[in-house]
RNA sequence: GGUCCCAUCGUCUAGCGGUUAGGACGCUGGCCUCUCACGCCGGAAACCGGGGUUCAAUUCCCCGUGGGACUACCA
């Protein structure tokens, strides 16, 4: 597994939250699309360097969940590669004898201040209108002091010495050139109490051993892009390119959150969404292609993919929209596919599929009426359970029509043991003309009869769904 | 509050000085059809405001307004 030295090198740095948000989605998509375009290499690394939050089985199911989604990775904590460990809490020798070299080159220092004096300190300057930031209390307390303090055992953190002085400026493929003035960046803790790192520190770190090229990431890291700038130069090591993604919006512009709908991955797998409409419906979130095309897949987006044509503005998570995608692609995709995606779905509700061909034909019905797997269960519901009619219902059935009607198609349906649609086709004509009755005075009830609904698929659809014997079954049960 | 970022139909977006401002979702009218759905055809719908620069600004610059992010020993 040999790299070249100007290999694109892209990661996805999660931290295992319990699931997987579309928003990290979009960003592990973006780094995919990326590496695949330039023949790079996508890792997958984890960001668990907070114990407060760790969850158990988040780890597995942010892998089960990525892979379910396609977007394989080349290097990562369950299959190991060149760089690893890939989880953070693994690699927390690194992170020590890393901060030892800021630490002796002045670049870092101890903080002995608890959160209570902290607390105070910022609830004080957000009295007094101030920006909240460390005051620099234990910047510049003596070696001996430090020593001492450490040698009694003290709880400590470790703080990036930044500057206050001048400003920061840097370019971002998608934001151009940002300036931060110094003044305004904090000294960031970089180890905490506990000895882990923050996601500052370990992803700098982790970002220049597994020789990570471009930073892809969401927005709200921006703003701290001058701490990390600070260190990469205080280690002496290059600075990778930064491309800092619009945020994904609720419907009134507020960053995407649980709050307000669904944001977990997993939900909209468990609701059956097929994966290559929800990446495609991601990808066009801050992305869009220079003509009109919107239907990719993911090698196709792979192919056209580019940085330079991402958006700067955040983008609303359009569920009508997904809706509308989710239902292109089942349609689009071959009825056989579909029929083995949505079996699951079907074994859950206990509904016996064994007939694969009855199952296929009502597929290919359902389909026309959903955007998601789950919903075909509820359109195929009628093919397989057997109706139940309201009193309007029956009140149609009973209708003097309606008898002549059912009975006569019993009665046809009885003479010949094999129907095919055309013939079922041919006898509801000759029917409509022989009983003088037509249009949805004739529909209506005949489906009301073998579909439980007067609207619906046409008459020769249901037989052959359905099969004679059934269809039959069906006529006697509605004449009841 | 401070800093930074952003700004084209309701939403996702195309546009990179001169366009009837294009596409998609949604909405809507029609066609197909017994109905629903699918599909097809059409319609309404946008350049946040004010200054500049320029022969010419949606496009470039400035200010304002609005929205968002960040402002933790969370990422």
């Amino acid at each position: 597994m040999s790299t070249d030295n100007n290999q694109v090198r892209v990661r996805f740095a999660p931290s295992p939250t319990g699931y997987l948000h579309v928003g990290g989605l979009r960003t592990a998509l973006f780094n995919y699309l990326f590496a695949r375009k330039e023949g790079g290499k996508f890792i997958l690394r984890i960001e668990d360097t907070d114990q407060k939050r760790s969850i158990t089985g988040a780890l597995e199911n942010l892998i089960t969940t990525l892979t379910r989604t396609g977007l394989h990775y080349d290097e990562g904590p369950d299959i190991g590669g060149d760089f690893g460990p890939y989880i953070q809490s693994e690699r927390l020798d690194i992170y020590k004898e890393h901060i030892q070299k800021l630490l002796d080159s002045g670049h870092a220092y101890y903080c002995f201040c608890d959160e209570d004096r902290l607390e105070r300190l910022r609830e004080d300057q957000r009295s007094r209108k101030i920006p909240p930031m460390y005051d620099g209390r234990c910047r510049n307390i003596p070696k001996e002091e430090v020593a001492d303090k450490l040698a009694q055992g003290l709880p400590f953190v470790i703080r990036l010495r930044y500057p206050k002085e001048g400003k920061t400026v840097f370019d971002d493929i998608v934001r151009k050139r940002v300036a931060i003035d110094n003044s305004q960046v904090d000294d960031q803790v970089l180890i905490k109490s506990d000895g882990f790192p923050t996601y500052h520190f370990a992803s700098v770190v982790d970002d220049h051993l597994m020789k990570i090229t471009h930073i892809i990431r969401g927005e709200e890291w921006l703003s701290s892009v001058p701490k990390h700038i600070f260190m990469y130069e205080a280690f002496g090591w290059d600075v990778p390119v930064f491309v800092h993604l619009p945020l994904l919006l609720n419907s009134d512009r507020s960053k995407l959150s649980k709050r307000q709908g669904d944001v977990s991955v997993e939900s909209y797998l468990e609701k059956g969404y097929l994966t290559e409409a929800l990446i495609n419906f991601i990808a066009l979130l801050g992305w869009h292609s220079a003509d009109d095309r919107e239907i990719y897949s993911l090698s196709e987006l792979a192919e056209v993919f580019s940085l330079d044509r991402i958006n700067k503005a955040g983008a609303v998570f359009d569920m009508e929209k997904l809706n509308w995608m989710g239902g292109t692609y089942i349609r689009q995709m071959e009825v056989s596919y579909i029929a083995d995606q949505a079996r699951r779905f079907f074994e859950e509700a206990g509904i016996d599929i064994s007939n694969n061909e009855k199952y296929l034909k009502v597929i290919a019905t359902a389909r026309d009426y959903v955007y998601c797997l789950s919903m075909t269960v509820e359109h195929a519901r009628m093919f397989y359970d057997s109706l139940t009619f309201s009193e309007d219902d029956r009140a149609l059935l009973a209708q003097e029509d309606s008898m002549r009607i059912l009975s006569y198609m019993m009665s046809a349906l009885e003479g010949r043991k094999k129907w095919l649609p055309d013939d079922v086709s041919a006898l509801v004509k000759q029917a409509i003309g022989e009983l003088g009755i037509k249009g949805k005075g004739f529909y209506f009830p005949l489906r009301l009869a073998l579909f439980g609904n007067c609207h619906g698929p046409d008459i020769p659809t249901l037989v052959d769904i359905l099969g004679r014997d059934e269809a039959l079954r069906r006529l006697a049960d509605a004449m009841k």
